[in-house]
DNA sequence: GAGCAAACTTGCAGAGCGTGCATTTATAGC
DNA sequence: GCTATAAATGCACGCTCTGCAAGTTTGCTC
């Protein structure tokens, strides 16, 4: 691929910036006592130019999202024969257990942010609805059948509950923590389909 | 328990014409382009009133929440000994299939805005964090257990799909199909939390 | 009833998010 | 350098929601 060129790169550093200075500001003072004036002036940039950025200040926290989407999507699209969504799905997770800084400020300023738990919550919707048709396949699940929202549902509420731990304290899984937990729902899953089938 | 008084039936009845008006534009005119202006109008009372009755424009929507958090609260709290919390829950959707016309025209109101989807999924959060402390009181779960989680996800996710069918045209579930449906997922949960015990 | 306290309604001013549009400034290619 | 394109900005505006200080209605007491 060529040199992305100034201009693509300039773009992205005012992008990296507003997120930087977005997620230290909200840590800071909160989230909600944040103004989009104040995220503009720490960048130095105009209030009306982050809005070129981001379609809403909500976007900011969730920067990365459409890049997830993108890389389900696309997993899920190119799995190898026999892998199952289950599969795809359990390396994806192991993968996104690496410990990152940003994603645990992150996970920080959402966590102390009622909007913000909200929002999470519904834009999880629509990577959910990508395992939901991955799964349909898998299970050769016809329109009226609801198997495949409830298995990701199922998928996304374990996920949910190994990223964001609620104990306290919050310390992270350790990667055997997360991976035993992960199989224990896949067995789950795979137990409960079985029980349909032979119900 | 007493007469409510004038003052109460008053604000009763506003209340309800506030729901009425609102629904009713927002199903005309879509959710977005109705303002708080319009429905104050159409209402007969100030805009500065629809905010002493209501937190927001969309608690209009979703006006009957805190009534069904309650319902459900203490139909968790109170159920009999060897009931479990998959029965109540049986039990209570059994009741919430009885067709009523404002439901179906929110539903209808809903289903045509982004915001109010993502809305509504946040929204079940707290309904669903209910059903996660009865399961996980059924099932003696600790703290670091997540199945109580997944349990509910997938309850949820079932009543979501039964309350909401995305088949076109939307045809709602008759009464037999649902209980069809509902009986498949408890199934589907009880077999799954077989597999883990003897996993 | 008259009067009083509490509850409800309203208007006003303002903060904050987000959008449309026109203008200015920076970059890319020739 | 010069021009076409893209990005940044300024400005005005609509909308939701809040705080506050009135005004108005209701319920209660004498």
């Amino acid at each position: 691929m060529p040199s992305p060129g100034l201009r693509e790169r300039k773009k992205q550093k005012t992008r990296d910036t507003i997120i930087r200075v977005a997620l230290d500001l909200f840590a800071e003072k909160g989230y909600e006592h944040t103004t989009i004036a104040e995220i503009a002036e720490a960048a130095e940039i105009s209030p009306r130019t982050i809005f070129a950025y981001f379609p809403s200040k909500e976007d900011i926290v969730f920067y990365d999202l459409p890049v997830v989407h993108e890389v389900l999507a696309q997993a899920l699209r190119d799995r190898p024969e026999g892998a199952t969504t289950l599969d795809v799905l359990r390396e994806i997770i192991v993968c996104s257990l690496a410990p990152d800084p940003t994603h645990q400020q992150r996970r920080c300023i959402i966590s102390s942010d009622e909007t913000l738990q909200r929002s999470k919550r519904a834009r999880f919707a629509p990577l959910e609805e990508l395992m939901v048709g991955a799964i349909a396949q898998d299970l050769g699940a016809g329109p009226g059948d609801i198997r495949p929202q409830v298995v990701a549902a199922a998928l996304v509420a374990a996920f949910t509950a190994v990223s964001d731990p609620t104990t306290e304290p919050p310390e992270p899984y350790t990667e055997a923590q997360a991976l035993a937990v992960i199989d224990d729902v896949l067995r789950f899953l795979r137990g409960g389909l079985e029980a349909l089938r032979n119900g």
